[in-house]
RNA sequence: GGAGCGGUAGUUCAGCCAGGUUAGAACGCCGGCCUGUCAAGCCGGAGGUCGCGGGUUCAAAUCCCGUCCGCUCCGCCA
């Protein structure tokens, strides 16, 4: 051992005053005031000054001279009362210092490719390049130590209810539905793959089959799909499954777990129940099945007053089965403004963006002159349409109308947006949806979400097949899907069924998923769970809008990793032993 | 696959729209002065592949084309 450390730098106080310590931090800063030297020693938990005179420690003080910033030293001296006007409140230890006795630099530091200080912003490219260097710098290093916390918290509120921690494979098999996957290639088994899992989804399934009746997990998943800021392709999730319940268990435990964190790392009282509300209404309200709730403002089914126009670009619309819906904006906007939001919604798709502007008593528009007297009155009193306000329409297919919609509320409504916490259940989604690319149903969560009980006869017509609900439910915190789960098939047969649905040939379903059904053949319980979305929930309780400000070595858009180069090529001898060619 | 924004000193940026002497600023770095600072201060100095390639032009950081990288978004993400 070089000599033990007496305490943290951050931490020196009070309880120090007179006694020598020693330290080890990097130098943080030095100021040089010719005969007196104050040099800002940190470590993981802060900062402390510490102090040297020429007259009273030539030696140290020539040591002291030749720091550079970022030099790692050990630090020795006696912890003492800052002189009365001298002490610097913004620090922790600000009324402490420690006059040095000795002074040794353990390793010296190049000049830095950017400072560690919180003032300076950096590219993204070069901090993660120097990863290491940013993660010293305050905010990533709070970000990464909050995180800890909440993996602690995470553990504490399982095991306090019975949940067991149980590691799923890594290495396991490639599943056609959902995401794409990472494969991974075996050198035993030539010209086969592993893949890496999207989620611990069947594995948890089966532990509920082996009796394990409460399991959880802190697990990463892997998904190749394109970067977002909210979206990684390796993540973490909070992964749990119970046997013996229904969907009110399982959402009372999440309710409960968000109370938990929210109380136990912010401080902040929750309310609970959280609101709920259904798939199909939040589509109609909000135009998305996430919504911010605290922006008020809500879109408008216009269908039906439109539904006898002569106006050409509505008709033809409702005629191809589309919609006509509007966004109130309880804003004056100047026509250069409402220019903008036009090009901003074809940016999205829309063909154009409708608009009327109230002003002076008058409607302002473009298109109003193209509405009969009743259609004028019918969505102005619709819409409660007043002085001062605009209105913007959308006539396409509803998929398109909701979604720009959506986009445009979200945008136009940032600053009438309320503070606080949206906490929003989303349930009472259709099992499935048509894929007009595919040409079949797909699974709007996972094909092993069950049924609502009473819409099982249902899916035995092809015509009612969508209007199958499922026991899923999601959650919403602030417009960001943070987590979702569902109750799970546990009979065979209905999950056989709903492969047929889905269009997989029946060997396809054997070769994927045989070993899950026959598991469900040998005593499956009633069973359900959940997962959260780990980084997001991270990054949304500190106010952060990248996750890669929570993950400690996070990917750039395009996937690579600055800090080590990957992905990268590797040697031909390697590719050799799995069989493996490549024409990059 | 598509749209938008950005790339100029070690860093953050100005200059670009409207081409024209030696490409600037701040911070950082190097040297000197300075005994109570804390983003210390003062004086002096060094530091540039204007992302890369091509084109237009008497002349390109500036205009055009291509390309690479970073970010935001759409598609994609059971």
């Amino acid at each position: 051992m070089i000599e033990e450390r007496s305490k943290y730098c951050g931490l020196v106080g009070e309880e120090d005053l007179g006694k020598e310590v020693t330290l080890f931090g990097w130098v943080h800063r030095v100021r040089d005031h010719g005969g007196v030297i104050f040099i800002d020693l940190r470590d993981r938990e802060g900062i402390v000054q510490l102090v040297v005179e020429e007259v009273k420690n030539p030696k140290v003080y020539k040591v002291a001279k030749s720091l550079r910033n970022e030099f790692v030293v050990k630090a020795k001296g006696r912890v003492r009362r800052r002189p009365e006007g001298t002490e610097n409140p913004k620090l922790k230890t600000g009324y402490f210092e420690v006059l040095l006795e000795d002074l040794k630099v353990l390793s010296e530091s190049k000049v830095l490719p950017f400072p560690v200080e919180e003032e300076t912003k950096v590219s993204e490219e070069l901090k993660l390049k120097y990863r290491y260097l940013d993660l010293r710098r305050e905010s990533v290093k709070k970000n990464l130590l909050f995180r800890h916390e909440f993996y602690q918290k995470t553990r504490k509120f399982f095991l306090e209810r019975g949940f067991v921690e149980v590691e799923t494979p890594y290495l396991t098999k490639s599943t056609p539905e959902g995401a794409r996957d990472f494969l991974v290639p075996s050198r035993l088994q030539r010209g086969k793959f592993y893949a890496l899992p999207q989620s611990p989804q069947l594995f948890k399934q089966i532990l509920m089959v082996a009796g394990f009746d409460r399991y959880f997990q802190i697990v990463k998943c892997f998904r190749d799909e394109d970067l977002r800021a909210d979206r990684q392709p390796e993540f973490t999730q909070v992964d749990f499954e119970m046997s013996f319940v229904d969907e009110e268990d399982v959402m009372n435990l999440v309710e409960e777990y968000i109370e938990f964190l929210f109380f136990e790392l912010l401080g902040i009282r929750i309310k609970r129940p959280f609101y709920r509300i259904s798939y199909g209404e939040s589509l109609k309200l909000y135009g998305t099945d996430k919504p911010d709730r605290r922006i008020p403002l809500i879109l408008y089914e216009l269908s039906e007053i439109f539904k006898e126009t002569k106006f050409k670009v509505f008709s033809e619309a409702l005629k191809g089965g589309g919609v006509i819906k509007a966004l109130k904006v309880p804003k004056k906007l100047s026509r250069r403004e409402i220019d903008e939001v036009v090009s901003y919604a074809q940016r999205l798709g829309a063909k154009g963006l409708a608009w009327i502007k109230v002003e002076n008593g008058k409607l302002n528009s473009p298109i109003v002159k193209f509405f009969s007297e009743e259609e004028v009155k019918g969505l102005t009193q619709k819409t409660k349409l007043k002085e001062g306000e605009v209105l913007f329409f959308l006539a396409d297919r509803g998929e398109l109308v909701n979604k720009v919609l959506s986009q445009l509320r979200e945008h136009l409504g940032k600053e009438l947006r309320g503070e606080g916490w949206d906490f929003l259940w989303v349930i009472d989604f259709p099992l499935f949806e048509w894929d007009e690319e595919e040409g079949r149903f797909v699974s709007l969560h996972h094909p092993f979400t069950a049924p609502k009980e009473e819409d099982v006869p249902l899916l035995e017509d092809e015509r009612t097949i969508p209007l199958v609900r499922s026991r899923a439910y999601d959650l919403v915190i602030n417009g960001e899907e943070v987590g979702g789960g569902s109750i799970r098939i546990k009979d065979s047969k209905l999950q056989r069924k709903i492969f047929k649905i889905l269009n997989i040939p029946e060997e396809e379903v054997e070769r994927n998923f045989g070993f899950l059904l026959e598991a469900l053949d040998y005593g499956a319980p009633p069973h359900g769970g959940f997962a959260l979305g780990l980084d997001r929930m991270v990054a949304l309780m500190l106010g952060l809008d990248s996750i890669r400000d929570v993950i400690a070595f996070p990917k750039t858009q395009k996937g690579t990793c600055p800090l080590t180069s990957a992905p990268d090529y590797v040697e031909e001898r390697q590719l050799k032993e799995l069989s493996i060619k490549t024409d990059a």
